[in-house]
DNA sequence: TCGATGGGTGTGACCGGTCACACTTCCTGC
DNA sequence: GCAGGAAGTGTGACCGGTCACACCCATCGA
């Protein structure tokens, strides 16, 4: 493999010269450039990342964390940060923390606190990201996507705020007619992840019962088991569910205990998967924007990488999308 | 930031033990490497990536080169690699590569091909993949996850066939009594992706007429526009889609369009999405194991790594999933 | 007693770039 | 005529590890 050197010696110049070719500095003559150009192509030069990092002190690469990649809001929040990334020509590394294990969170962060690794994007959705926020050294440059009403870390932080349209979501129901509104959550740092707060902000705004929280994990079966749970208690006739997975397994478990959807059971999700609106009945449900999150923590990390922390990074609120499996209660 | 030149000065040491230490060599006497370790600590040592590399010539990593992130097939692979990797103590980097035009192939070729890179794993189920694989020089191991039937390269490449299932698909449809099966199909690099040459040498053995292909995109509206003209036409009865998200477009226009699913209607899709079990009706599928795929890129690649080429490694063939998408057609 | 063996440790060069700085040449202005 | 600057180029040290090899000292068998 040639080296700058090489190139530096078969053209006929210093390798320096040859380093600012590679950098696209302006002091080189054109006609230099186009030599030494030259010479890379017929030798087959391949610059060397390591070496450029190793000399430089810093890579140009930002390492996402996060504790899962095809979850429809991790993957879509990390394809905004790669197509982000890929724009400030930043190399983009993955490292998936898959358990709250002491042991696991320590290994992740030591793969990722590198001192010559660039920055690092926590996406702190759930416990595992949160326990790799915390034990993440300061001096490592990180910012993080998180919920909404996570404790304070000492660094940046973006969250899609999600609140006011789970509260939308909750009041759109009641003011269909719905004495109440259920609602099944997926797993989340704090007990009170932003939907939740959302939904029982609204309930209790209204003066409405508040019912108990239904759990459910991120897979199907046990989505529908809570789905089948709400099913089998006829006074149900509203479920907001944590995401839009969660909502189809509910709808199927409404199906097969043949309550209808929206005529005896309305039912919101969260997230507005793609293929939502495509549903039968097409669901009714907040449409995240997990691209712009991921956009937004690169901008911000860049900010931190030099030196100009990016405070107060705004997103446009998560809103309701009304379609068609929403309907006023069936009448007793 | 400490190097190991710091850490072995505060040691009472010289940095080639440290060095040892660092790789757990067993030529340490016990006491020694505890006292380097607890001077690391106590420092806040952190091993520099970029130099190790450079010094070995090497790095331990993977780059994922893929046209997207977040399609369930990707996503699914990317997992499976990562897992892998993982395991293997590798480290992880993504390349996204949206488009075929030969400037943008030959940055992600050049991204790519850093001579202390590692490997690379070109997810090639597309027409950006195999370009992507087309233009790597030969000097950087690799090896690809393809489609059967993809031109032959030069390297290391490994497929899910996947035209097996497809042709058992359309037996099963046919065996149902519907008269021919439609084809809607996803873009593909080969025009006979596994998926339609399946199709159509199961119609061809069953001496059935085979029907044109009904091109779409990835995108939902565009499988919808499909699944429309096809609903418009009374005299279809079964149709195989390219994946199950194009399913479920299909079975929404089937919907619209007044045709029911199954009874008017069979649909069988392809991968199984988490949740296909539990649609309405729950749909009929190829069980795709996509994670199995991305793990045995990476045991491939490690074997190409590791100057073991591993040649023909074999992964469970797909499985058609009956469930209760399809029926006999209705009768006329 | 000596040489061979081997565990444990240190030295110098090297990986392939970058950085800071020095140098040359040519142009400009007084 | 010469100071002053700018454009273009070269030199040496350095980034933080690794590698190959030399070295020391204890133990052991002949």
């Amino acid at each position: 493999m040639p080296s700058i050197r090489d190139v530096a010696a078969a053209a006929g110049v210093s390798y320096q010269t040859v380093s600012r070719v590679l950098n696209g500095s302006p002091k080189v003559r054109t006609e230099t450039r186009e030599q030494v150009l030259d010479v890379m192509n017929r030798m087959g030069y391949r610059p060397n990342r390591a070496a450029r990092t190793l000399g430089r002190g810093r890579a140009r690469a930002v390492t996402v964390v996060t504790a899962n990649t095809t979850l429809y809001g991790y993957a879509a929040t990390l394809q905004g940060i790669e197509e982000s990334a890929r724009d400030q020509e930043l190399a983009v590394g993955i490292r998936v923390i898959d358990s709250v294990r002491d042991a696991e969170v320590r290994r992740a962060v030591d793969d990722v606190s590198d001192p010559s690794g660039g920055g690092v994007i926590v996406v702190a959705f759930d416990a595992e990201g949160v326990a790799v926020l915390r034990a993440l050294p300061a001096g490592v440059p990180a910012v993080a996507a998180i919920e909404p009403d996570v404790l304070p870390v000492s660094r940046t932080t973006i969250c899609l705020d999600e609140r006011l349209a789970a509260a939308d979501a909750t009041r759109h129901l009641l003011g269909l007619g719905h004495r109440t509104v259920h609602h099944i959550a997926i797993p989340s740092e704090s007990g009170t992840r932003g939907r939740e707060a959302g939904w029982r902000q609204a309930l209790a705004g209204a003066g409405v019962e508040i019912p108990e929280v239904v759990p459910a994990g991120w897979d199907a079966p046990s989505a529908y088991a809570a789905g089948r749970r709400l099913a089998g208690d006829p006074s149900v006739t509203a479920i907001l569910c944590g995401n839009d997975d969660t909502a189809l397994a509910v709808r199927r478990a409404l199906y097969d205990a043949g309550r209808r959807v929206p005529e005896d059971v309305s039912v919101i999700g969260f997230d507005d998967v793609p293929g939502a609106a495509y549903w039968t009945p097409a669901l009714t449900t907040v449409r995240m924007d997990f691209v712009a999150l991921g956009r937004a923590c690169v901008t911000a990390l860049v900010g931190e990488l030099d030196g100009v922390p990016v405070r107060d990074v705004s997103l446009a609120a998560p809103e309701l999308v009304l379609r068609e499996s929403t309907a006023p209660p069936p009448i007793l």
